[in-house]
RNA sequence: GGGGGAAUGUCCCGAGCGGCAAAGGGGGCGGACUGUAAAUCCGCUGCGUAAGCUUCGUAGGUUCGAGUCCUACUUCCCCCA
């Protein structure tokens, strides 16, 4: 096609959203009329979303900021107890629908922040398949869903494929995730006039199957929107923190650590981030693009801090760049740090620092042998005094003026030990 | 139904004559160098502030001593029917 003539796609194009569509031109001229509602689908598998699932609650978002069609956010209550075998090895643990409830009440809290939920004609809706898909019956499911399915190209599909090819388990269960993710697909067109799904790129399969499926069952025309997977640009799968996911939700990821997942990027991933997790216009990105060496990090901080603002709220934003000014660029405490309060006994008793550091208190290391090896690698810092004993003790005279002992692990984690 | 093979350090792959806390990778973490980057180099990678304790699919057995030998069970793969 020529150039995008909507908002929409020309917003998506130009900061690199889009890894492959369906009919641009039929995408393009429904998103110029703002009809183009579009739904996501989530797992409901995690207690969170991280940001593996960032960009496309972003596309959302730009979708209803462009004003070119309705969002939906739908969680997978019902097909997360199906289990979806698209990038899986092996069979997902299967869960108890209590966990999935218990998950899917804690994800929904992350889209506030990027879609405007309402009644209006562009206003956010969150759906959930769990309100369709277990009243189906089995019986008719086949005979009106079922029969449009071919077997042969389903064993097609790489999700199948590679299970067959290395001889790992597919259960039936699984096999048929396919058919209902496409179901649901018509399911929203129905009840919400949805005319496109977006997702990752390894959902293209999952999505064109919908759209097949809507053709022959008369629905209108449906799309496929997909972005890529993301990888930094030294081919790191993206999303890993030292202690574990990039989760979204702030009780599992404070604010200040998310900052400094963003903080950390490397050099060659800043352009691109700037455009596909911030919503700073083209041309100051631009701008930020152009610095170099260490320039950089300025950039780097705009990125932390606008990407983090999208999320926490600007408020929590500026917080953790100013913690990590005076950490980093000070060298000061900066009492904003994260904090675990401890009983004063254990201060005045003398805590022995491989314990202080442990799971128990910190949590900046998983166990005392661990710690133990730390401090002889020279890892640990007490008052950001490097610990070379193991069997050290924190007395009351290792607190600071005010009243605390920091704790650093390695140059970048640091916790506030506070008596109380 | 019959025959053969395999399960190893709770991230993955993977060696392992009866003396093993168990080779080697990958990944991860720390240190050095830098710019809280990448690349590179070095170190660490079961638990325990000591003594020591607990690991090789599960349960028994042989032995001074078992990842290693024997028996049963579980799961997976291959061949035959």
């Amino acid at each position: 096609m020529s150039s995008p003539k909507s908002d929409f796609l020309r917003t998506l194009t130009e900061r690199g959203f889009i890894h492959q569509t369906s009919d641009l031109d039929g995408i393009d001229a429904a998103a110029k009329e703002g009809r183009l509602t579009t739904y996501v689908g989530y797992d409901c598998t995690g207690p969170s979303l991280h940001i593996g699932h960032l960009l496309s609650i972003i596309m959302l978002h730009w979708l209803q900021a462009t004003e070119a069609g309705k969002p939906i956010a739908l969680m997978g209550g019902g097909t997360t107890r199906i289990g979806d075998p698209s990038g899986r090895d092996s069979t997902r643990q299967i869960l108890t629908t209590e966990k999935i409830e218990e998950n899917k009440n804690s994800i929904k809290t992350a889209f506030n922040r990027f879609l405007t939920f309402g009644n209006g004609k562009l206003d956010a809706v969150m759906s959930d398949n769990a309100e369709w898909l277990p009243h189906l019956n089995y019986i008719d499911f086949l005979r009106d869903i079922g029969r449009h399915f071919s077997v042969n190209r389903m064993l097609s599909f790489d999700s199948v494929k590679l299970r067959l090819e290395r001889d790992q388990e597919l259960s039936f269960l699984e096999f048929n995730y396919m058919l209902l993710q496409a179901y649901d697909f018509v399911e929203l067109n129905k009840r919400y006039g949805c005319v496109m799904q977006m997702g990752g790129s390894d959902q293209w399969g999952n999505i064109v199957n919908g759209i097949d499926l809507g053709r022959r069952l008369g629905t209108p025309q449906l799309y496929a929107l997909t972005c890529p997977l993301m990888m930094t640009a030294s081919g790191q799968k993206m999303g890993k923190t030292a202690n574990g996911a990039v989760w979204l939700n702030g009780d599992l990821l404070a604010p200040y650590d998310y900052w400094q997942f963003w903080r950390n990027t490397e050099d060659a991933d800043v352009e691109r981030f700037l455009k596909l997790f911030t919503y700073l216009p083209m041309d100051e990105i631009a701008k930020l693009a152009a610095l170099g060496g260490a320039e950089i990090n300025e950039a780097k901080k705009i990125l932390a801090t606008e990407a983090t603002a999208i999320l926490h709220g600007r408020e929590a934003a500026e917080l953790a760049a100013e913690t990590a000014r005076v950490t980093f660029e000070q060298g000061e405490l900066a009492e904003s740090l994260p904090t675990v309060e401890i009983s004063a006994a254990l201060i005045d008793a003398g805590l022995g620092v491989l314990t202080a550091f442990g799971p128990e208190y910190a949590k900046l290391l998983p166990s005392t042998s661990e710690a133990r090896r730390q401090i002889k690698s020279g890892g640990l810092r007490v008052n950001d005094k490097t610990v070379t004993d193991e069997r050290g003790v924190l007395r009351v005279a290792d607190l600071t003026a005010e009243g605390v002992v920091k704790l650093s692990f390695g140059k970048k984690r640091h916790v506030l030990l506070r008596p109380v």
